[in-house]
This record gives structure tokens, C-alpha cells and sequence, in this order.
RNA sequence: CGCGGGGUGGAGCAGUCUGGUAGCUCGUUGGGCUCAUAACCCAAAGGUCGCAGGUUCAAAUCCUGCCCCCGCAACCA
């Protein structure tokens, strides 16, 4: 066994509220480090934010508050939402630390003396409107904007160049040497033929971003916001600083992380590692994710749950428990209240919670409290110290290769074991005999003792709930110190008297929790946010920002009062005009494009491209008579052009387009007004 | 041929790497018990393991081909 143990979140970025998604790795960092630490490994858990990039600088902007100020912001309510869960970090890391801030400038310094870093030009479409840089496919012939829908430019910035490229076979040696490093086995496989595929030299460095830490002795520079983010795991241990300390002692670590930021901690990270010669993480394990809504997830349906959101049913080590015995680690997991409610229900309320109160119950009943203790060898009890074994041994085994679904089963096993111990003995029987409390006591002293050793058990997953059943067991100490594998049986404890019973777990009705989520959501429509669930630590500068979706998009079914009211003279501008679709066909490679020829009234048909496959054949749509707004400026789709577009209401969540058409027969190429 | 994940009793999943009685949870049905949070215990019903070939004494598991579903990407002027 390691003498120490590290693990690391990434470190978050976003501006909308900390959701579930993101308390997901943070959780299950919790409770590996709970785990480990109650078995007495030196064990350390951070996490943190990562505060620099342009989206941060925007938002910013936007909201006209100075960054610094904005980020502090953003960094207090990660942490208060953290809290609630029964997260215990032992630190968390931001990346406007100066301690960071030069850290990371000195692991730039490293690798510029270790000849990884050149000076080159960085040529990619630029939008002038963005002041950025987008990515875009190769194929595209002229790229625009996403956001401001406006050509990009060929532009040819200065930058400082990774050399990534010398990296492709040490990467790989790396993945078949050690095939922990990355984990699952499916995300290597990934990775590897990703790395296998050729790497290109990584830009590392914008002109165009103004906050985040400059490159040492070219302050015009900004260092990349992956180089800055990602070195947190170190920096945040004393690599490169005197702020802290904890690197010789700590690193490598383990580092969770979500499958969508799977390529940035197998790939560059490492890269960055072995260039500047430092040790590269002990595994990348990345996780599944969560899924909301029922069962199939949307993004536009805004079902994104919060940790508030959920918190206001659920206690913190509800949604502990649920996250990891429902979700296996590695793969993608549905979340829902329902899911939850019955789970907590057979697992906790019928389950631990009720093994708890039928024992505690009857010690009070029958012995006035006092717990009595078994012997470590009765025969009669010999199944049940033997099962119980076994589901310490299992369960140490699948938390430490992150089964956590597959631990708590063993857990549970162990706790029908002794569910059963009870209904065979009939404690209750042997009660109305007094000739038989010889045997009543050992009964329940095998009950009151495989309880205590199943409380150990599940204590790093639900700290709280053991801490409150172990209180009730009159016993003294705190469980999460406690390892189970040091604990033996029938051995001497400091047990108090058993006061009062109160369940741990309260059966929830599931009725009334459905009906109050019903009432809430129909109380507040869509206004929630609808952010995609990434765990990232940070976007790319490069990368395209669809971030205002966050705010508006669920908002503009809701029939609010028009704010963007236009003038006669704005609408005149457009030009719609009555057609008929003479050809149709699907756009190959494209699975919502329809290429139309249409007759609008003039010498020549026209063709335009319409966004309709996945709801109209091209032989229903041929023939009909539509609108399409005719001056609109010429596109170019998947290498068609297209003249206009036609007009179609967007109906319901996913927006199904209905064509607009009339009533009453009316020439091609007849203006609407 | 863009990338990836998946198809196992009514639902949700494990098992597939390392072939050998198909397992878990929920649900259903019947029974037991009453200490306990209408809980616990026992039993039963229910599966062509997506389809078709192949390898093998033996295939959910290995090989080949195909079908379907879901993400990502692309794409809605």
C-alpha cells in the first residue's frame, strides 16, 4: 500500500452555478480521500478554480466589474456550494495565486531552457469582432463567426510553440508501460490512437488575451490557459513556490477528471511533465457523466440539476450514497429525483437505517441500552464474521480500483447478512424467555457488532449519516478515523449507554417530492440554467465561446414582452416573398440539410438550404408553397450556396420546424409585407 | 467509410480483457415473521445475452460480417 495518497479535481471554470456535474468528481475525490485517510494514509484532496481566459475577462466586462473582483466572486460560491455536500478539501487552489501565477511562469522558464518552447507564428481564422481566434474544420472554404456571424480572416499571429510533436513516442511508451496511467482501458485505447494519429507543436501562448500570466521576458504574451491550468497540481504542492509545501511528499497524483477533458490530462499535461523532467500524474482516471431528465438527457431542456436544487430533497450523503452505488465510475450515469428517492429508500432507509433502529431498538428494549459484547469465536455467529470479512476485503479492493459502485454492494451484502442473523435468531422470541437471555445477549451482540463494523465501512461515502448512527450506538470516537480492517471482533470499545433511536435515514415519500418538483418547475419555467455538464478545467482561448446560450436560450420560449422592438423601417429591410419548392434533396454528409431549388418568381430558379431533414422527406416538401426571405445575404453550407432562407415556426423543446406556407393560392415571387 | 459508447428477464445495470451452472437492484406473485423506518426473511415466475456465420468438447465472453440506439463532431441564412 502507498504511504501517501493524492488526489486532484480539475479545477473548475464557469460562471454559472456549481451543478451537479461538477460535484460529481469533487465527491468522489471526497470520499477516496475520506477512505484512504481512515486507513491511515498520509492522504491530500485538491481542487480549486481556474480564474484566467478570455471568457473570464468577458464576463467580466459584461457584468462592469473589475476581473479581480469578479473572479473572487466566482470563487466564494464554489466554495459555499461545496460545503453542504460534506466536501473536505485540503486545499483549494486559484490560479490568480501569485504563488501559482509565478510557479507556472518558472515551469514556462524550464522548458524554455530545456529547448521545448520556440517562437513561431500561429496562423488560424480570426474574428475581429471576437478578437480571437476560432477553430474551425479544415474543410470549411469560408469560415464565419458562430457569434457574430461574420467572415473570419486569415490571420497570422506571433506565438510560442510546445514541441508536442517530440512527444508522440514517449506518450506511447508511456500508455503500454504503464496501463494505469490512463483508465479506463476504453479512454487509453482512446487516447492512444489520438497520440498514435501524429501530434502537432501546441501553441502555448496569445497576444490577443490580456489576463492570465505573462510569458517570462515577452509580457505581450499570455500564457496558455491549459499550460497555466493544468500545472495547479503541482503548484499548488510547492512546485516552483515557497507558499507551499507537500511536493516530495504528495506527488504523483491521481487525477479525476471527466472524459471530456480526457485529452488535456493524457496528452499534453504529461508532455508538459517529462519536458520540464518532472514525474507525470500516478493515473488519469476519467469518469463518466452525469445524465439529467429522465431518460435521455437534452441540452436544451434545461434539466441541468444544482446542487441546491437537489439538496433541498435530498441530504448531502443521499446524493453521496446515490452518485456512487447507482453510476458506475467510469461510464455515463442517469440522475434523476426519482432514481434517487429509490435508492435511498431501499438502500438506506430499508437498508443500513433500518438494520440501525431494529438493533438499537431491541439493546435499549432488552438491556436497558447498554450494548452487550459477543465473544470472537461463537459458532453460531461464525457466517456472519466470516461474510462480514469478506465485504471488508471486497469493498477495500474495489475502492481502490475506483469500483465504488461495486464496494457498496459488498457493503450491502454484508449488511443483508446481519438482517438475516436477526430474522433466523428471533431475538424477540428469546426475549419472553428468561431462561433463553444467555442467547438473546449473544444475539444481539453480534447484531450491535457487525453494525458497528458496517458503519466503518460505509463511513468515507456517507460521513455524516455513520457519525450520526455511531453517536446513537453510544460508541465514542469519530468513525472516519477509525479503519475497518483495524477493528476486530468482540474487541474492547468505549460504548456508552443508548440513549434515544431516531432513524438516520427518514423514508422518503416519493409522491410528495414528485409532486413538489412538479410544482417548482411549473412555478419557474426554463429560467434555470441550461449549461452543458463539462467538468473542465478550462476552455481554450481558440476555442469557439457558445457561452451566452447559458442565460437566454431557455428564456425565449417564455412569451416575455418584446424588448427588441424594431421600426417599420428595420422590418421593411426584410424582403420575404412567396415561392414554390420546384426540386428537393437531402445534402449528403449533413443530417439536417436540405438543398431546395425554388421558383421565386424570377427568370431562374433559385436554390437555397434549409435546416428541415430530420422532420421533412424532400419528396413532402416538393410542390409546397412557401416564404423565404429572398435578400438575405448568400452562405455557402457544406460547399452549397444558399440564397435565402425559408421561413418555418420552431415548435416545441426541440425546436420541430413547421413551414410556413398560405392559406390562399399566391403567385411566385409575391412580396410579404 | 469522421470519432466514441452501447444493445443481457418488465425497468436500471454487472458479467465480456482471463470462454465452462447468466448475476445484482427495483418491480411482480406466494409464504414467513413482528424487534425495526408498512421494515426484515424465505420462495417463485420471468432472459433466443441485437442478428447471422465461424473457432472450440464448450461462446454473453474469442473471430468475421450486418442491424439498431445514444453521445461528440458536423450541421439548421
Amino acid at each position: 500500500m502507498d504511504k501517501t495518497f493524492y488526489v486532484t479535481t480539475p479545477i473548475y471554470y464557469t460562471n454559472a452555478k456549481p451543478h451537479i456535474g461538477h460535484a460529481y468528481t469533487t465527491l468522489v475525490a471526497d470520499t477516496l480521500t475520506r477512505f484512504h485517510r481512515q486507513r491511515g494514509v498520509d492522504s491530500f484532496f485538491l481542487t480549486g478554480t481556474d480564474e484566467h481566459g478570455i471568457n473570464i475577462e468577458r464576463a467580466a466586462e459584461a457584468r462592469g466589474v473589475p476581473i479581480k473582483a469578479y473572479v473572487d466572486r466566482i470563487f466564494e460560491e464554489f466554495q459555499a456550494a461545496f460545503a453542504p455536500l460534506g466536501v473536505e478539501f485540503d486545499r483549494w487552489i486559484r490560479t490568480t495565486d501569485p504563488a501559482h501565477e509565478a510557479a507556472v511562469q518558472k515551469l514556462w522558464q524550464v522548458l524554455s531552457d530545456r529547448g521545448y518552447i520556440y517562437k513561431g507564428f500561429y496562423d488560424g481564422w480570426f474574428c475581429g469582432n471576437c478578437n480571437e481566434f476560432k477553430e474551425v474544420p479544415d474543410t470549411a472554404e469560408n469560415p464565419v463567426c458562430p457569434i457574430h456571424e461574420r467572415p473570419l480572416d486569415r490571420v497570422s499571429e506571433e506565438s510560442y510553440f510546445f514541441k508536442l510533436s517530440e512527444f508522440q513516442q514517449p506518450l506511447l511508451d508511456l500508455y503500454d508501460s504503464r496501463p494505469e496511467f490512463v483508465q479506463p482501458e476504453a479512454r487509453r485505447n482512446e487516447v492512444r490512437s489520438f497520440v498514435a494519429g501524429g501530434l502537432k507543436d501546441l501553441s502555448v501562448s496569445r497576444v490577443s488575451v490580456k489576463w492570465g500570466i505573462p510569458v517570462p521576458g515577452d509580457p505581450k504574451h499570455t500564457i496558455y490557459v491549459w499550460l497555466d491550468a493544468l500545472s495547479n497540481y503541482i503548484t499548488a504542492q510547492g512546485w516552483g513556490n515557497d507558499k507551499y509545501d507537500g511536493f516530495d511528499r504528495y506527488w504523483p497524483a491521481l487525477h479525476l477528471v471527466g472524459k471530456d477533458i480526457l485529452r488535456f490530462h493524457t496528452v499534453y499535461w504529461p508532455s508538459f511533465l517529462m519536458a520540464a523532467g518532472i514525474e507525470v500524474p500516478r493515473t488519469v482516471y476519467a469518469h463518466g457523466m452525469l445524465l439529467s431528465g429522465g431518460k435521455k438527457m437534452s441540452k436544451t431542456l434545461g434539466n441541468v440539476l444544482s446542487v441546491d436544487d437537489l439538496l433541498r430533497f435530498f441530504t448531502a450523503d443521499m446524493v453521496r450514497y446515490f452518485i456512487l452505488r447507482e453510476v458506475s465510475f467510469g461510464q455515463d450515469g442517469y440522475i434523476s429525483y426519482e432514481a434517487i428517492t429509490d435508492r435511498v429508500n431501499a438502500d438506506l432507509a430499508d437498508g443500513i437505517g433500518n438494520l440501525a433502529s431494529r438493533t438499537l431498538t431491541m439493546v435499549r428494549n432488552y438491556f436497558g441500552g447498554v450494548p452487550p459484547r459477543p465473544s470472537a469465536d461463537d459458532d453460531f455467529a461464525a457466517d456472519v464474521r466470516e461474510r462480514l470479512n469478506e465485504a471488508k476485503v471486497r469493498f477495500d479492493e474495489e475502492f481502490r480500483a475506483l469500483n465504488f459502485s461495486r464496494g457498496l454492494e459488498a457493503a450491502w451484502a454484508g449488511i443483508a447478512r446481519v438482517d438475516k442473523f436477526i430474522t433466523e435468531n428471533e431475538p424477540w422470541k428469546l426475549a419472553k424467555d428468561p431462561a433463553s437471555r444467555g442467547k438473546l445477549e449473544a444475539v444481539l451482540a453480534v447484531a450491535y457488532e457487525g453494525l458497528r463494523h458496517l458503519v466503518l465501512l460505509v463511513a468515507p461515502a456517507m460521513p455524516e449519516s455513520a457519525r450520526h448512527i455511531w453517536r446513537q450506538m453510544g460508541l465514542a470516537g469519530d468513525p472516519l478515523r477509525i479503519s475497518p480492517n483495524a477493528a476486530t471482533w468482540g474487541e474492547t470499545i468505549d460504548a456508552a449507554k443508548i440513549e434515544q433511536v431516531s432513524p438516520a435515514f427518514p423514508k422518503l415519500n416519493k409522491e410528495k417530492i414528485m409532486a413538489e418538483i412538479e410544482q417548482q418547475n411549473d412555478a419557474a419555467p426554463a429560467a434555470a440554467s441550461t449549461e452543458g455538464q463539462t467538468t473542465q478545467a478550462a476552455v481554450p482561448t481558440s476555442a469557439p465561446t457558445a457561452q451566452p446560450e447559458g442565460a437566454t436560450q431557455g428564456a425565449t420560449q417564455a412569451a416575455a414582452p418584446p424588448t427588441n422592438i424594431i421600426s417599420i423601417d428595420d422590418f421593411i429591410k426584410v424582403e420575404l416573398r412567396a415561392a414554390t419548392v420546384l426540386e428537393a434533396e437531402r445534402v449528403p454528409k449533413a443530417d439536417k440539410l436540405l438543398r431546395l431549388v425554388i421558383d421565386i418568381g424570377e427568370e431562374k430558379p433559385r436554390q437555397i438550404l434549409a435546416g428541415i431533414a430530420e422532420h421533412y422527406a424532400p419528396e413532402e416538401v416538393v410542390g409546397r408553397k412557401i416564404i423565404v426571405v429572398a435578400n438575405l445575404a448568400p452562405r455557402k453550407l457544406r460547399g452549397l450556396e444558399s440564397n435565402g432562407m425559408l421561413l418555418a415556426a420552431s415548435v416545441g423543446d426541440n425546436g420541430k420546424p413547421v413551414l410556413a406556407t398560405f392559406g390562399e393560392e399566391v403567385p411566385n415571387g409575391t412580396r410579404l409585407k
